[in-house]
DNA sequence: CGATATTAATTGTAGGTGCAACTAAATGGC
DNA sequence: GCCATTTAGTTGCACCTACAATTAATATCG
């Protein structure tokens, strides 16, 4: 094997690169959207999130989100001082849950136009066809979660 | 439409939700597998990405990864200092040309155990079948580019 | 030819992100 | 019951990243 092989290896086949430039091409046109809303990608997936399947732990989130705990920490701390979250009572003194506030259901009803536009954009610039194996890929990782407990 | 219903469309159908999970989920994986070589899976993508169709401008390396070139511009400089990139005269006296240097090559070819590890995790973890959507989505992207010119 | 617009790259700045270290609380041996 | 270990969450820190503004060079058009 010689130098040359590798870079061409790695160009033909590397899931990172590719995984990293969806990831760039989707956040930055969610948040172009989102940005005259007051809020980013981030934030709406965290809301999204508890409103969906909450109340949940911080952790809970961050593993669902496959974030960061401190990250998710930060980006709480913003949704907490907008009353879009609340933190309620956990089984432990050191835990708590959070869950979504009818003015952060509110929020999110309130994106949903320019969530909406941009869905449509990525469909079609992704191929609506190509999105069932991101989907399927998510949902193993979610589903790997739930067998580790 | 109330809000509660808001919630549960962007829940079930959000492709940014699921390409950032993936996209924290495969960066993390190789960034760790990278760490003990001093070099990470941003720095590697463009290495390879001028190696494999350079000589590029900088701008056209940052349109290929769809990276914003003033991010580009500053991984390029930490390249250029490990002498893994060179810079060599473009068209115009305001632009030049990147190139993967012998060492560059090198670098990645040392790095390619541990990227070919990265890839056995994540085509397990994602299901192999599930990334030829993901290839044909970033395929799609860099189609656009070669039309838009 | 000269003023204006455009293009390439960099720099200023603010905020996002993850790892490691820390604090507080709960668990598990012994 | 007590001490070591684990767990939950936050904070310190360094770095990554993108948008906006800037600098320099080139192109365009009257």
């Amino acid at each position: 094997m010689v130098a040359r092989d590798a870079v061409r290896e790695i160009a033909q086949g590397c899931i990172a690169v590719r995984v990293r430039l969806l990831n760039r091409l989707v956040s930055g046109i969610c948040d172009a959207g989102l940005r005259e809303h007051g809020v980013n990608v981030a934030q709406v997936n965290i809301l999204v999130a508890v409103g969906h399947s909450g109340p949940l732990t911080p952790s809970e989130v961050a593993a669902t989100l496959v974030m960061d705990k401190s990250t998710l920490s930060r980006d709480v701390e913003a949704l907490l001082a907008n009353d879009w979250l609340r933190k309620i009572a956990g089984n432990d003194k050191r835990s708590h849950k959070l869950e979504l506030t009818a003015a952060g259901r509110e929020k999110v009803a309130s994106i949903l136009p320019v969530w909406r536009e941009a869905q449509t954009e990525l469909r079609k610039r992704l191929g609506a066809k190509n999105l069932t194996g991101l989907f399927a890929a998510a949902e193993r990782i979610w589903a790997e979660q739930s067998a580790d407990e």
